[in-house]
DNA sequence: AGCACGCCGACT
DNA sequence: GTCGGCGTGCTC
């Protein structure tokens, strides 16, 4: 009797097997209904074998085949199995994550037919320059696996080099898939994308869909109907029977790696992905990750640059850098910034404040006694929200009311300290009573709808201040905005992150370049404590190419990634001690000892030491060899689960995290 | 991860 | 005398 060896979505190692008379390896890569435990839960069939090792007696029968869809190809299994094998995640719940949810409940879902989205006509093609040319011929989109990193600021029309690819992609019958970071840029590109291939199918895949939409889409992308997937990270592990080619869109994006669950890096996989399927890859980015630029300079990727706009009368913005420390600053605000807004309003044109903080101010305090608004479940303090009147913790949610007086001294007198978004708002609402301001962030901004309203506010002239965080950074054109004033971004600058420059980097470079289009130049004022930082100075210049070189340089002097390779362990319990007691236990298993090309490095609290209630510890293991950390995992891994521990007790594995 | 079974504190 | 806490162990 056949025997079914089957993934199920769960946190274990390990597949499990059920009889099933009528079976035949032609069922590898359907799903199956199997009893597990009391109840019943839907799996994924990864091999049919001859009942051979296992007695038919300890095997339970299996439920009903699903046959709702074409098997999964290898080529999926195979993805999964390295995506399993890298991030030492479990292979059944890899299989499973990749599937929409509706596919993996036992109650059969109760399904509504969708509805035809209708697509404005394309224009005339642009005009291509010499460089796009050049980097459309890169890439040869039936000549096997290549990686290119398409490196090109904003305005030099990256996205033309993406659509032509496609329709090369599309000429020879494959499917192509473009993976961008957020959801709030989909709408745009995939507008785009519809019009100027209207005869095409094109699908969205991301999390903000309606579950029986992603599910209708996925199964399009599967049944090879769809022919262009526009997706964020889940996308990537979509089986596509004939893609032909992926485009990694702002590829330095940190939204492509996932932080929970399986914390793998999309822009990773897809690289894997292209590799395993023989086809190209297309890493896009005015700020490339100094991974991908580090790979491009070693020749394991090519190197597309587009320096031309493709606008030739467009022009980069001025940067200037403004010293906070000799400048007398009212409300976080330096006079040339203030001037210079005064003068956009003048000429009703649109001003930029970038904060990345929002709220009225991080902090209540008591000059008195010293007492702060602490969350009393996170290291963190309660962001003072004056809009509701509400103190508020961005890490867990916890809320309170704002008291009349300083909860340990009684002290009336108590004070909000340092600024976000709100208090800015508000401040240049006084000093600049007749103007329109927006306040743009997530408190503003709540759903897709909201979000789209507000575009539609800034496109249509209805403010002439925008005071906004992250959100207002990313892919907007908004032609009237002439000028970006950046507050306070420096923070992290001399801090133990050394990643920071280069997050710090790639989101002024990213929010300079809303400053100024083709009629009107742009200028960004930047506030700083430490102007003679080298990254202002490459940001004054526009030079990417030579921040990144320097950065570099450091990370190789200081042996960090991309010259190490590293993964973390975590743990959280209610205690500390609890969490630091088991990374210690970890650091002396034997599996330690046996791998010496790799690095373990004592356990430290993280940096948010306590989150929700857990203290939270971490311990560094690090490799000059990818393959050696990469042996020394599974070993680790297996051990430590070995380990006992209060049933309290989390602990994952990070491969390339990207915060330490 | 669920979900059972199993041994010690406050309730009708 | 029972309801229920969550500690430990298994899932094919």
């Amino acid at each position: 009797m056949p025997v079914l060896r089957v993934a199920l979505d769960l946190p274990l190692h390990r597949l499990f097997e059920y009889r099933a008379e009528a079976a035949s390896t032609a069922d590898v890569g359907l799903r199956v209904r199997v009893p597990f435990g009391r109840g019943e839960r839907i799996g994924v069939i990864v091999a049919v074998v001859d009942q051979g090792d296992w007695p038919d007696a300890q095997l339970k029968p299996a439920g009903e085949i699903l046959r709702d869809h074409a098997p999964l190809p290898d080529d999926f299994f195979a993805l999964c199995e390295f995506a399993s094998n890298y991030y030492q995640a479990p292979f059944g719940e890899v299989v499973l994550q990749a599937l929409p949810a509706g596919m993996k409940r036992v109650d059969p879902p109760t399904r509504r037919a969708g509805r035809a989205v209708k697509v404005r006509p394309a224009g005339v093609l642009p005009e291509l320059t010499a460089e796009q040319t050049v980097a459309i011929d890169s890439v040869a989109v039936d000549g096997g696996f290549s990686a290119q990193l398409l490196f090109g600021v904003t305005g030099s029309g990256k996205t033309e080099v993406y659509l032509r690819l496609v329709e090369r992609t599309l000429a020879l019958g494959g499917q192509v898939l473009l993976l961008v970071p957020e959801i709030n840029l989909t709408p745009q590109l995939e507008e785009r994308v519809r019009s100027r291939f209207p005869e095409r199918t094109v699908v969205s895949l991301h999390s903000e869909l309606a579950e029986a939409a992603r599910e209708r889409n996925w199964r399009s992308a599967f049944a090879g109907e769809a022919e262009i997937i526009l997706g964020t990270r889940l996308s990537i592990f979509t089986p596509l029977p004939r893609l032909g080619l992926i485009i990694v869109d702002e590829e330095h994006d940190a939204s492509f790696k996932q932080q929970d669950g399986m914390r793998y890096s999309a822009r990773d996989v897809a690289v894997v992905r292209a590799r395993q399927l023989s086809i190209p890859i297309l890493l896009g980015s005015a700020t490339p990750s100094l991974e991908s630029w580090a790979n491009a300079q070693g020749g394991r990727y090519g190197l597309q640059t587009l320096k031309e706009r493709a606008n030739p009368e467009a022009q980069l913005p001025t940067v200037h850098i403004i010293d906070t420390r000799r400048a007398t600053l009212r409300e976080g605000v330096s006079p040339p910034l203030v001037a210079a807004i005064r003068e956009r309003l003048a000429r009703e044109e649109q001003s930029l404040v970038f904060l990345n903080r929002r709220g009225y101010a991080p902090v209540l305090a008591c000059p008195a006694c010293g007492w702060v608004s602490q969350c009393q479940r996170c290291a963190a303090n309660l962001v003072l929200h004056l809009a509701d009147r509400r103190l508020r913790c961005h890490h867990c949610g916890f809320e309170n009311g704002i008291p009349k007086a300083c909860p340990t001294c009684g002290n009336q007198d108590i004070h909000p300290y340092g600024r976000g978004t709100q208090r800015v708002e508000e401040w240049l609402q006084a000093e600049f009573p007749e103007a329109r301001i927006l306040r743009v962030d997530r408190d503003s901004v709540k759903s897709r709808k909201q979000w789209e309203s507000m575009l539609e506010r800034i496109h249509g002239g209805e403010a002439d201040i925008l005071v906004g965080t992250q959100m207002l950074a990313k892919g907007h054109d908004f032609p009237k905005l002439t000028l970006v004033g950046v507050l306070g971004a420096d923070a992290a600058l001399y801090a133990a992150d050394w990643r920071a420059p280069e997050r710090l980097f790639a989101q002024l470079m990213q929010v300079a370049g809303r400053a100024g289009r083709a009629e009107l130049k742009g200028e960004v004022l930047v506030q700083t404590q430490y102007p003679d930082h080298p990254l202002f100075a490459a940001l004054a210049s526009h030079d990417y190419t030579g921040f990144a070189a320097a950065q570099l340089k450091e990370r190789e002097q200081a042996g960090f990634p991309p010259y190490a390779f590293q993964a973390i362990l975590r743990a959280e319990a209610p205690a500390m001690a609890e969490a630091v007691a088991f990374l210690d236990q970890a650091l002396a298993l034997p599996a330690v000892k046996e791998h010496e090309q790799v690095m373990l490095y004592d356990p430290v609290p993280m940096k948010m030491a306590r989150l929700a209630n857990l203290e939270r510890a971490q311990l560094l293991a690090e490799s000059y060899s990818r393959p050696a950390l990469q042996a020394f995992l599974p070993r680790w891994r297996e051990a430590i689960a070995g380990l006992k521990a209060s049933s309290k007790l989390r602990w994952h594995i990070e491969v390339d995290p990207l915060e330490l």
